[in-house]
DNA sequence: TTTCAACACGAAAACGTTTTCGCTAAGAAT
DNA sequence: ATTCTTAGCGAAAACGTTTTCGTGTTGAAA
């Protein structure tokens, strides 16, 4: 078991000093040339590596950025880390990954147990229970202590930090308008309850793009599911509502679900009830996973680009994190809270399947 | 901006000694009630938090476990990462995650990144790359480093380490004799090339379950992807490969698939060839996901139980930690190469949906 | 010969902890 | 009055780096 080699030994071994082979290792030309050769000779046989703890803790930075968000096991999130991933390793950054489960107190901890120390800056999507507290003092605090915050899709405007988000509004209007042109008359639409920020916006989107083509936005043709029950784990519920919703409406011939499973369970109840589509009824959904690829027929679907949203959210924090670094050189700056924070807007793009005509 | 106190800082503000207040802080009793009290309301007043980072130099461990994947937009790893994630955080530690996006290189990079002091231990799932070239030295190395790894799913014997798999070959016996049983006198397999070793595994249990019901395993019902290509940006290769599948042997009624997407996409396939399921044709997946719930006809799987693994992985490493933490007191031990490692096998489920009779 | 620059290296501080060991003063024991 | 405990605290080392500031030696310039 060879225990990773330090500065110090290698001093000890080569009988001189720690900072002889710092220096000799990073080619400082303080060194002689004798020295360095045969400190780095030894160093490169034994596979020195300095330790990032320790380096860390010298240059009170860690390069690692700290991921937090509601919940892994979702296509859209998990796009999101690869893009944060990516940009992060080709930046020499680390990745670090905790999960507030949707829950406000897991969110507290989470962050709480990274700001200590772990991490240089947060990316963060909110959780529905912070949503839904409106409590957004661990998200100030943090940034108040100088770790700044980029938050993605789920954002609040209470809090002052870098924000990366898809265009919800123009996304639906799109979606809708679609449908219209595919001369749909009666669109329904099949959306969650209002707090989660992203829901209201894309129903306004539907709105929207109704009203701007003089059609009345029926309240019956809107179908709020509410998803504090968890839906995932009884589809029955949500097949069941759905399938009501249709058989109230009947006239029903184009239906914009603000997600995946929303939508392709729509076509599923469709199907039992003998309509075909696209033929009969058109669906279009909101973020473009796994699901919208390979159902059958495979659905129409507004992308969110989660994996370049996750690329820019990361671009925007290290580049923050480096401007921080260089302002510490200078004069003014630092107590300076008029920096102006960006707020990037990633524009959808409706991918055509089988589910529109 | 309120930066975070330290020790010294409270030292100075009290004026008392950087030893006092941390023993203070800790409680000892060797510190008067007086001068702990006033230190403990200090720094609760700043809110205090020791720095992790210099923990982990000081105390040589960091409370993080890396994670190394070759995938994370992909429902099974992201499941484990759950899990890992769940049982780390109950047990104290913190989860850092690479991807190696199947690439050798990307793999070595990303373990070498981390294991320069960043964490304790390795849980991963070696990338598709490496298991062709067969190069596993950068494991044993960081092995030999004295950082421990747990591997889970795709491992290999060459590297000697705690190891979860799930059980792949019993999982596809059961999931085949479930289709004999359900009267399937023609069962196909469509499957992966070899060197992955979880298709190896399920390939072998399809022949042994047909062969334990003396059926002979034609090799003509066997249908081997080539999954270098790009399978999920290349949906028609795959739709065709098997549609040219099923025309040839056309008295396929009964199909397992290696994973999820083969197996919907075959469902799809079927469909398109006018054949209903699971009247004419019955079809079982390995991996149970979201397309496998989710799809209609929804699919009979074999779960793997993702989340289990990582948490079975994760108090698998911790332990392992933790027992090396408490060996280091101790008298022989260090060298003991002996340490006898752990293989937990998974037991896989077989869940029926409405793909079976 | 004296002075000075350049060269090659080492000592020490700093990052933020914890912990061991000493030290001082006060009260108890002799 | 002297010695011994003990309570209460501080100094310093250690974890592994990097970097600043010496310092001694050498050869050249004066």
């Amino acid at each position: 078991m060879r225990k990773k080699i330090t500065l110090k030994q290698i001093a000890r071994e080569l009988d001189v000093s720690v900072s002889t082979v710092s220096k000799a290792l990073s080619g400082s030309k303080e060194i002689s040339e004798d020295t360095t050769q045969k400190i780095q000779a030894f160093a490169k046989l034994y596979n020195y590596r300095p330790n990032n703890i320790a380096l860390s803790l010298k240059n009170r930075k860690t390069k690692t950025i700290g991921i937090l968000i509601p919940e892994i096991v979702h296509h859209f999130f998990s796009t999101v880390i690869r893009g944060i991933e990516l940009i992060a390793n080709r930046r020499g950054y680390n990745v670090i990954v905790g999960l507030s489960n949707e829950s406000f107190s897991k969110e507290i901890i989470n962050m709480e147990m990274l700001a200590n120390g772990s991490i240089d800056g947060f990316i963060l999507s909110i959780s529905k229970e912070t949503l839904l507290k409106q409590d957004y003092h661990h998200f100030n605090a943090t940034i108040n202590q100088g770790i700044p915050i980029v938050m993605f899709d789920r954002v609040v405007n209470e809090v002052n930090c870098d924000k990366v988000i898809v265009d919800d509004f123009n996304g639906s209007v799109k979606a809708v308008k679609k449908l219209i042109e595919n001369n749909c008359k009666n669109i329904a639409l099949i959306t969650t309850m209002d707090y989660v920020s992203v829901g209201r916006l894309r129903t306004q989107g539907y709105i929207e793009a109704l009203e701007e083509h003089k059609i009345f936005a029926d309240s019956n043709l809107i179908l709020k599911i509410d998803d504090s029950l968890d839906v995932e784990n009884h589809l029955e519920v949500l097949e069941n509502e759905i399938e009501r919703f249709f058989k109230t409406n009947n006239t029903i011939d184009g239906v914009f679900a603000v997600n995946e499973l929303y939508a392709v369970t729509a076509m599923k109840v469709a199907r039992k009830l003998g309509l075909s589509i696209p033929e009969d009824i058109q669906v279009i959904g909101f973020t473009d996973g796994v699901l919208s690829k390979h159902a059958t027929p495979s659905l129409t679907t507004v992308s969110q680009h989660g994996q370049k949203m996750g690329e820019q959210a990361a671009n925007l924090l290290i580049d923050r994190l480096e401007a921080i670094d260089s302002e510490s050189d200078q004069y003014i700056v630092n107590d300076n809270p008029k920096h102006d924070f960006i707020k990037i807007v990633i524009e959808t793009e409706l991918i055509e399947r089988e589910s529109t005509k």
